[in-house]
DNA sequence: AATTCCAATCGTATATTTGCGATAAGCAAT
DNA sequence: ATTGCTTATCGCAAATATACGATTGGAATT
C-alpha cells in the first residue's frame, strides 16, 4: 500500500491500545477469549469443536491472539494448552480504562 | 473469501464488541478520538493539518468511525464539525469494561 | 524406529483495508 | 450563475486479513 513519505511515529500507547484493538476486532477472536475467560484455559481442539471453523482457521486466530499477547501457550503433550496472558491483558485493560476516561 | 457453510452467528454483544474493537485498531483512529476527547470537537481540516496523511486518508478514518457509530458530524458551513458520540461511546465503554471483568 | 495424536504452517483464493491523487459534491457568499 | 472553500467519493494499487484443505512438525508412546 502507498504510504506517505515515512511511518507515521504514534505514541508509544496509541500503539499499543490499536494492537490491542486491532486483535479484539474479530467476532471469533472475542469468542475465543470469553470462552478462556469462563473456563480458565483450554485447548485448541476444544475450540474447533465449539466453532464451525477448520482447525486451521482457529489455529491462525490463536496465533494472532498470541502475537498481540492476549494468551499463551503451554506445551501440555500432546495438546497445547491456552490461557489468557494476565499480565498483558491487565495492561490492555488499563489502557482501554484510561482511552474511555 | 472463502467461508464456512454459512455466517456464523454471534452473540449481540460479541459482535458489536469485535465491530467497536475494529474500528479502534489502527493507531491513526485512536489518535483521532484521543484528539477529540481533548477539543471536544473539530473539523476534518484540523486533522488533516495534524497527520502527515492527504485529506482523503483521513476523511476514510472518519468514515470508519462514522460507521461504528464512535464518531458524529455535524453541519457547520462550509465545515464539519466532528465530536464523539457520547451514546454510543458509552455503550462502547461499558462493553469494553464488561469484557475486561 | 515407527506410530499416533494434536496443532502449526504452507499454499491458495478471495475480501477487505489502507493509502494516494483526482474529481465531485455541498453550501455560502458574491 | 459563478466562485471559493471544505469535505466526500471515485479509481487505483498494494498490503493485510480471512478462510480452507493439505502438509508438516513435535512429543510421547508403542
Amino acid at each position: 500500500m502507498k504510504r506517505s513519505l515515512e511511518q507515521i511515529e504514534y505514541k508509544e500507547d496509541t500503539e499499543a491500545l490499536a494492537k490491542f484493538a486491532k486483535a479484539l476486532g474479530h467476532p471469533t477472536r472475542i469468542a475465543i477469549l470469553k470462552h478462556l475467560e469462563n473456563q480458565s484455559c483450554c485447548f485448541t481442539g476444544d475450540l474447533v469443536d465449539v466453532f464451525p471453523l477448520a482447525q486451521s482457521t482457529v489455529s491462525q486466530h490463536l496465533k494472532e491472539l498470541k502475537n498481540a499477547g492476549l494468551i499463551q501457550g503451554e506445551l501440555k503433550p500432546p495438546k497445547i494448552k491456552y490461557c489468557i496472558d494476565q499480565e498483558n491483558w491487565n495492561i490492555a485493560k488499563s489502557l482501554f480504562k484510561k482511552f474511555f476516561d
